[in-house]
DNA sequence: TGCTTTTACGAAAACGTTATAGGAAAAAAG
DNA sequence: CTTTTTTCCTATAACGTTTTCGTAAAAGCA
């Protein structure tokens, strides 16, 4: 609030305020000299446009912002990571929303970005059993871009940044198969996600392309509440007729089994073999060092801000309806 | 971009636009009826008020920013999300900026919020050698609130968040030599940050205390190159006259130091006492389960937002020079 | 009653840009 | 030596708010 505005700089070199804008803007109705003089007399002031009066007159601006369930959490870090690694590239703003899977959260923030704050927006939902009607309904009040990225609401018409769950999970799957597994388990969601979904997807054709019967006990559904995903894991693997395999599809999931095996004195691999679907540095120091699938998070939020930058500039909606696919990564360790 | 504008209420209403913006704001000029009625429509039309002719006219916003060196760190993220936490129920607007430990970008970040972008802002400091002239010269230029958390100039006259470094790594290294390590390292940064400097003095004069000789070979300074960490590690542990305890004063040197011990076969907690400076959620669950002194990341987000928004608002810079100080948590487990 | 005060609104000027329309001077074309 | 075009700049009107100031009408007071 104390630099200089392009009215004293235009005063100061004699010249009407829209010659200075133009000659900032680098039109060709300016001449080369003007525009030097201009220039040099911004630089030595450190001139910067107001980005509100900017943005108000033009009608948008260079902020973007990115909606998440949260940041502690290494694959949204690493998202948030690749994203950013754009949008600074770009001079682009990042503004930054956690929901906590709290879908009301989610809707709050939505409703307060339809001020027009913001020219574009990059998503990944939180669990929730309602529709999205919402992001329609942001849409349809603001025009304005989004890409969602990993959780993304399947019916909807946008572009998105995905990874190859199905063929991925079946890959995973497969593998615990092969290690011996004879009854491996799913550790999913009790939210229905399409991430979730097409995991599960995977896993089952997996089963059964490998002749593996399938019960629905080998579906073990967590929540949010850890403690609780903690006893009802305990629970299961108590039992003698336990899984001998678990695929964990959620990052913590992984770290709940691992310690549920330690708690039970089963050891892993030979007890049970594990893979977990998540992002964790700390994967290879684990004891047994774990097997991971793990997803190109810091790509996926490149990609996704990408594309965003690109709809917001070239006004593009010919990629709307891009849907991105990455491939995730299998890192066979020690637990398999 | 589509929403309805106060001129298009007020032209509805039958009222001037001034009123509307009175009305909107609860100003006492305004009768109880006609309140009711442009809240009524507004509501009916969904209107928002535009954030950047808004901001123009106030000359201030409800933004804020948030630079940190890292996100892929739990330390950084939990601080993210106490700061969102606050923000959010503020209803600020947050925006991120890494500097992947990159002095010219920290530089330039700044530079361009001098723009006048935000309100406010809460920075922890990337590596550098050089001063901190630049912070000093966006609060001249700006003369914006802005908040220092963990990572602080610590010759700056600023609002900062710390914890108790130095007495909290004098704790954890006197439990390393209690538990029976006689020649405890300290494992450290290169870069010449005040942080660190204060978890030195701690580890020093723990040892002095105790009556271990402090040699400098004691302590062991890792850059943020991992595999050069790794083989500096490496060497050091492969000597005969190796240290038999490490205060890993930085989260990702615990890890390292894990992998080394691991590749050299050397026993934790038997060979090597080990006790890190992270706030890994996996702590607990590595191999053995790592004894850790975390920081309360959370809460120090959580302070700095506060503070800052406190000074925006009451702009009492009263508590400019205030440095809030919380606890580190020493947590025992396995490593030592 | 006549006076002052309060209430409730409106007109107009900012805030700092950008975009549109226009115009004088200089250059090019005839 | 006109006429036309091009070059380079200015004036002015937005953009959507908030705020200051002004002023009728209503209310309070003597």
């Amino acid at each position: 609030m104390n630099g200089i505005s392009m009215i004293q700089l235009a005063k100061e070199l004699g010249l009407s305020v829209s010659t200075v804008s133009k000659a900032l803007g680098d039109s060709h109705e300016i001449s080369a000299s003007t525009k030097k003089r201009v220039l040099e007399l911004a630089k030595k002031y450190k001139y910067k446009p107001n980005p509100f009066a900017s943005n108000l007159r033009k009608k948008k601006g260079k902020q973007i912002a990115v909606i998440i369930p949260d940041i502690v959490n290494n694959f949204f870090a690493l998202a948030v990571d690749g994203i950013e690694s754009v949008t600074m590239s770009k001079h682009y703003d990042t503004f930054i929303y956690l929901t906590h899977e709290n879908l009301e959260r989610e809707k709050a923030v939505l409703e307060h970005l339809e001020s027009g704050l913001i020219s574009g927006l990059i998503i990944s939902v939180c669990t929730g059993r309602e529709g999205y009607a919402h992001f329609q309904e942001f849409y349809e009040a603001t025009k304005l871009p989004l890409v969602f990225f990993d959780r993304v609401p399947d019916l909807l018409q946008f572009p998105k940044v995905i990874t190859n769950n199905y063929e991925s999970s079946f890959d995973a799957t497969a593998k615990l198969i092969k290690a011996g597994s004879k009854r491996p388990a799913l550790v999913t969601t009790t939210e229905p996600m399409f991430t979730s979904m097409e995991r599960r997807r995977g896993y089952q054709d997996a089963l059964e392309k490998h002749g593996v019967v399938f019960t629905d006990d080998m579906i073990i559904h967590c929540t949010d509440d850890m403690e609780h995903n903690y006893s009802i894991l305990r629970k299961i693997f108590s039992q003698k007729k336990r899984p001998d395999g678990i695929f964990a599809s959620i990052e913590k999931y992984a770290i709940t089994s691992y310690q549920v095996c330690k708690d039970l004195k089963l050891s892993i691999p030979k007890d049970v073999k594990v893979i977990g679907m998540t992002n964790l540095r700390t994967a290879a120091l684990l004891n047994p060092s774990l097997s991971t699938l793990s997803q190109p998070a810091f790509d996926m939020g490149k990609e996704a801000a990408g594309l965003l930058i690109k709809m917001i500039e070239k006004k593009s909606y010919a990629a709307a309806n891009d849907i991105i696919v990455l491939p995730n990564e299998l890192t066979i360790r020690d637990s398999i």
